[in-house]
DNA sequence: GTTGACTTTGCCCTAAGGGAAAGGTGTATA
DNA sequence: TATACACCTTTCCCTTAGGGCAAAGTCAAC
């Protein structure tokens, strides 16, 4: 029987750590002292205990570790063999995400060191203003969540390539979403996927063509709040005002496309000039 | 002026975030109506806020963020490129360090497959009795702080070297820690760093041979932890006890290997069989 | 018997907000 | 003009995985 400190010890982990874990009934003592409430926990508990500790070293948080040391128990390996390969696809993605920052930090810092302001990219979005053709669309409209933006992007757009290609439609443009919603943003409520074909046929709806403010993104989405803060300011500052919904053009497959900085988004603002009384 | 809800959709973030910021006075309001406590941003603070969002994809903290905000108003490029890259070092390690785990992922997911328990390695470590050479050791004691034994390994390694270098002696093996605290983690206080040479000068003590259980690991160091842990067990079952500091040889030299699973550890716990009465 | 190391419980604290409640406001529309 | 509804306000509690500290009880060695 070893005490707590010892144990803690053995496995690298804090006394502190210890009775929180027994709090949440993750690894309870071996045996409690009932006169003193002591805890003593049993040298086979070591093996457990290393196994959380390899748990938490994967990023499984306390409530996944529960559950997964249920499953070694019961030698569910399959089920464990799930959870660490969904686990390890998160860890990658985190992993190429964090590859992606460290390297825009490195571009910041040429910048920086070269005296060059790093928001001074903002002042290179160009906006120009342009009139829009008519066009006709193939389009679905749904209310999105948060989460699934991404998982939407690749099934609606698929469902619609699928129904082009089914009804031997002519494709005249590249995809393209609306934000019905005053979200600016992917994560809003109304989206619309649309995909520019030459039939009108039920599921088309045809747009005029309008005056536009419109930018062009070469980069990841993320920096796509930037081009519609920049399209905003300019909007504010050049008198015009929003009357439609703003929509975004890819013009690259972000699918097909490995590295952000190649990815290339059209971002239209449907505007009129502001009435001066 | 925007609304906190435009404002908010703009930069991409929550209203609830914009309000907290307020309150920790990262980025407040250009105008907060008495009356109803209202709050309108002015378009120009969009840049600042998008610059904020940046340097909180550079997983800055909000209180880091205050101070790099105040030294990009000042123009103060230096100390910000000074930040920028000391953050970058940082988020290299985590990403060195995240490969490592999806590799390690990797490996548990092959066994598993194979239906091999993820623990079983464990049993794998096998540990030896073993009877050590005496030997002199040039040896300086400290007393670690947990921070800081990483660089602490390095220096007062050197200093060892340097001494063996300028006063001529001759070396006899390979680097090693005593964990004379009964902590076998290094982040333990009183831990002594040691190399054996032959001539026995000032600065220097002899240990005698003892039976040692001994166990070998490659891989990284946090596997340590486990090795402790089995020999500890191995203790236990075969009824010995620890009779002195264990310690820790490295017969690679951490500055030299670059995989972590190319490092080969001894790990010796001077032992003796426990009296049976 | 004493001392110092160890253990217990209990309480508050962290970072960066999220969620919900209760109530006040702004504006578009009938 | 009345109303509906979206928007805004503050306040309170909650999240993860423990850390720090205090007061008090306990163990083991000398």
């Amino acid at each position: 029987m070893l005490s707590i400190g010892e144990f803690s010890k053995l496995c690298g982990v804090s006394t502190k750590t210890l009775r929180y874990y027994a709090e949440i009934g993750l690894i309870t003592p071996d045996d409690i002292n009932t006169d003193n409430g002591y805890r003593y926990y049993a040298i086979k508990q070591l093996k457990k205990m290393l196994f959380i500790n390899r748990l938490k070293s994967y990023h499984f948080s306390l409530e996944e570790i529960k559950a997964l040391v249920e499953l070694e128990e019961h030698q569910a390996e399959e089920e464990l063999a799930a959870a660490f390969t969904s686990k390890r696809h998160a860890m990658q993605k985190k992993l190429n995400a964090l590859a992606y920052t460290v390297k825009q930090m490195s571009t910041d810092i040429l910048n920086l060191e070269q005296g060059i302001p790093i928001m001074s990219y903002l002042d290179k979005i160009d906006v120009q203003l342009v009139e829009t053709q008519p066009m006709t669309l193939l389009y679905s409209r749904q209310r999105m969540t948060s989460a699934d933006f991404e998982t939407g992007y690749g099934t609606y757009f698929s469902k619609l390539y699928e129904k082009i290609a089914i009804d031997k439609l002519t494709l005249l443009g590249k995809p393209m979403t609306f934000y019905h919603s005053p979200e600016f943003n992917p994560v809003g409520n109304d989206t619309e996927f649309a995909i520019p074909i030459k039939e009108a046929v039920t599921g088309t709806r045809d747009v005029p063509g309008t005056l536009c403010a419109k930018s062009v993104l070469k980069g990841a989405y993320p920096e796509l709040t930037s081009v519609y803060a920049n399209l905003m300011e300019w909007l504010a500052n050049e008198g015009y005002e929003l009357v439609k919904s703003p929509y975004e053009v890819y013009i690259t497959n972000p699918n097909e496309v490995t590295v952000p900085e190649e990815i290339i988004t059209e971002v239209y603002f449907p505007v009129k000039k502001i009435a001066t009384t």
